[in-house]
DNA sequence: ACCTTTTCGTCAATCACGTTGTCGAGTTTA
DNA sequence: TAAACTCGACAACGTGATTGACGAAAAGGT
């Protein structure tokens, strides 16, 4: 095998697969939880979607503080909210403290979807688990802090994506 | 801590670090080759376009086969395989075998993009592996070839997270 | 050989979702 | 108080997808 001066070995030409098996892991865990959802009441929830809720948070935000989460413009993000506020997921009151401001709080419904998702997210955990053993996925979570950049965590993934 | 029937440990609330972990992974590799890319003569190449590119393949295809690959409809893939063909990607030449049909083949420049995309994956890979160690990346890929549904490394991306 | 079905690529209308620019209302700051 | 900023809305527009229809060419069945 080809080496590089400081000893790391080089396999050539199979670099490629390891982006491919990171976004397949990472969509094998969306997929299995939307399936989920889609059982429990929520099959109008799209990966997208999830996104947006989780942009709003348990604590509730303005479409302003959605957009910049998101990487899109107020007006896009405002659009957003009034999609999940017409699928039933969140609901917009006046802000008493700054006239300006609506609050975009989740509904009933939005909190069930995202209690539903951290749950569902814990048991995907746990199966990987039983299957890989705990180290191993505790091992490859240290692993991807490790060399994952830190901006790359950020919930713009749709705008990210069309460069 | 929680535990399942069956002995394994069940950690609640954190279950939702994996596929953020994943993406994040997914991401800094793909943003870095982009950037790598972008200074070494292909500026104008997104993930999207990436992608796109990889469904065409070495070998080269049709504009419906590039669609059923990228999951979009055969008009979308026109589309996209003009807008390639524009920025000098691929080019399109008149089927001898069958009349109906145009091949979509790799310009150099396309080839160029796919050859310096693959040494670059692999240059990453290797960097990895140089702050990882070797096993650590080894066992990270084979433990998401065990978790990852086959269908999940499917290059149709941006049609399957907006749902 | 012939007729039917399928496939390929294109045209047209439409939709989903983003953009920029503008605006009035409300808040903050100099 | 006046100026500058922020919020959310409206309008016009661009991009990239959709469905539906079409003619040409290939493939299959009788």
């Amino acid at each position: 095998m080809a080496e590089r001066p400081d000893g790391a070995p080089v396999e050539v030409g199979v670099g490629f697969e390891l982006p491919v098996l990171l976004f397949g892991g990472f969509r094998s865990i969306i997929g299995a939880l939307h399936d989920e959802l889609a059982e429990h009441g929520h099959p109008d929830m799209s990966p997208a979607y999830g996104y947006a809720l989780q942009a709003v948070g348990r604590g509730g935000s303005t479409a302003s503080e959605i957009g910049r989460r998101l990487g899109v413009s107020k007006q896009a993000a405002g659009k957003t909210v009034e999609k999940l506020e017409g699928l039933g997921y969140v609901e917009r009151v006046d802000d008493p403290q700054d006239g300006r401001r609506k609050l975009v709080r989740l509904s009933p419904r939005g909190l069930d979807m995202l209690v539903r998702s951290a749950e569902g997210f814990d048991r995907l955990r746990a199966e990987w688990m039983r299957v890989l053993g705990a180290e191993r996925v505790r091992a490859m979570e240290a692993d991807l802090r490790t060399m994952a950049a830190a901006d790359a965590f950020r919930l713009d993934m749709a705008a990210w994506f069309n460069g």
